[in-house]
DNA sequence: TCTGGGGTCCTAGGACCC
DNA sequence: TCTGGGGTCCTAGGACCC
């Protein structure tokens, strides 16, 4: 008998091999329980999904490169007199009930001997590349998922074998503890690894769906963020068992799109697949000013400096962007974005620039300013530019911006400041 | 003591075209 | 004079994630 199964849940018999609740179609294979519940069995040889994700990972960095923090409260994050918030903490800061997000002020509070240090994010993005490399040793098919974290697919069985193999690599060969989530879908599979941290390894079948996530929070599903919590709770619904319970109209009425979605994923179900290119669609730039800024010549000069980075970023990535984004955020915390949309696509600095100015200058708003912001969406690939492309091309500017990226490669950022005549 | 920075995806309304 | 849908592009905001 075959089906095609996507809603309730399943108790699975135990003569049945490892099943999947991934939403089959032509190969899925059901039958009935001795409960004469349908039971969706993975017929295709679907794969094992893993999910890795670096515990504490700027912390244990930190803690790696300077082995004296070793033991102690750690926090990677911004100067608390500048407004800064803890990008990451070792979990003998977790113990104080520091959180990453969380102001560093208020942080130091909860723990003032705790050790605060700057972030360094060219060391992480090192680190991060190395490890990766470890995961492309045992499977090609890896997706990342941010620079701490991927999720790998593997042949249907060989998970929890390859999940240590992988941990023990990256201890050994890194020296930092990775733990890993084992399943049949990405949902389970970052629950699992959830469950796992600190510096574990567990794997969630669908079959301990009941035991192992109803009895959770709503909230460890994905998308279920603190607005959707409260309107859940409203209805009653805080765990994940009450959700199931739920006619997914129902949600999908409250929620719209989501609401189907997070339905299936409290059944434990979920047919997302591991995507190795995820080409970017957006890059931006934004600063939070250390103390809130009055007038507007300052903010333009933050500007130029935000455009320039964002171009040096697009161009080195070969893409060119449509449309240009400026984000506001006033001292009461009110945030607004304005964009407009070019008839051709650009790299360049000066219309970076000149596009954010003129957004500022039509929508700038009452001072004083909390933070500014450009970014681009619309992107397309940059024709590669020949050197004898980039001698008869008519906008001078983009080559005096080509030239600063070589030079701003070679001999860092302050040697291009002072070639553009601004301050190193 | 307020609340970083970099992303993704979705929704909804208006303009415009067929 | 009144009244259609459908599709695409653009803009703005919101929710969520790491």
């Amino acid at each position: 008998m075959y089906t095609y199964v996507s809603q309730c849940y399943f108790p699975l018999p135990t003569s049945l091999p490892a099943p999947c609740y991934n939403e089959c179609t032509k190969f899925a294979q059901a039958g009935l329980d001795s409960d004469g519940v349908i039971v969706l069995v993975n017929a295709r040889g679907k794969p094992d999904i893993l999910l890795c994700d670096l515990d504490a990972f700027f912390a244990s960095v930190e803690q790696h490169d300077h082995p004296e923090y070793l033991g102690k409260p750690v926090l990677v994050g911004g100067r608390p007199e500048e407004r800064g918030v803890v990008a990451a903490c070792s979990y003998e800061a977790r113990a104080y009930g520091i959180r990453s997000a969380m102001p560093v002020r208020q942080a130091l509070q909860l723990c003032p001997h705790a050790v605060l240090v700057p972030a360094h994010h060219s060391r992480y993005q090192e680190i991060s590349a190395h490890v990766f490399s470890i995961f492309e040793r045992f499977t090609p098919e890896v997706e990342a998922v941010s620079i701490d974290e991927a999720y790998l697919a593997v042949a249907a069985g060989t998970g929890t074998a390859t999940a240590k193999r992988i941990r023990e690599a990256v201890r050994q060969q890194v020296g930092l503890p990775v733990s890993v989530g084992v399943s049949c879908n990405k949902l389970l599979a970052k629950i699992a690894c959830r469950l796992a941290k600190p510096d574990g390894l567990r794997t969630l079948w669908p079959e301990e769906v009941p035991a192992v996530l109803w009895p959770l929070p709503v909230g460890v599903l994905p998308d279920v963020g603190p607005k959707t919590q409260v309107k859940l709770s409203r209805l009653g619904i805080r765990t994940v068992r009450d959700l199931a319970a739920i006619p997914p109209e129902a949600m999908e009425a409250l929620l719209g799109q989501p609401g189907l979605i997070i339905c299936r994923y409290a059944r434990g179900l979920d047919d997302r697949p591991v995507e190795v290119h995820r080409p970017t669609k957006s890059l931006s730039e934004e600063t939070t000013f250390p103390a809130d800024v009055n007038d507007a010549e300052s903010v333009l000069s933050t500007l130029m400096g935000l455009a320039e980075e964002l171009g040096y970023r697009l161009r080195g990535r070969g893409r060119k962007a449509r449309t240009i984004t400026l984000k506001l955020r006033f001292a009461d915390f009110r945030t607004i974005t304005r964009s407009l949309t070019l008839p051709r696509a650009t790299d360049s600095d000066a219309v970076l620039y000149r596009s954010a100015r003129d957004l500022f200058l039509r929508h700038q708003g009452k001072p004083p300013w909390r933070l500014v912001g450009i970014g681009v969406s619309g992107l397309e690939s940059a024709p590669q530019l020949s050197f004898s492309g980039l001698e008869e091309n008519e906008d001078r500017q983009e080559s005096v911006d080509r030239l600063l990226d070589t030079l701003r490669t070679r001999y860092g950022k302050g040697v291009v400041r002072r070639a553009r005549g601004l301050r190193p």
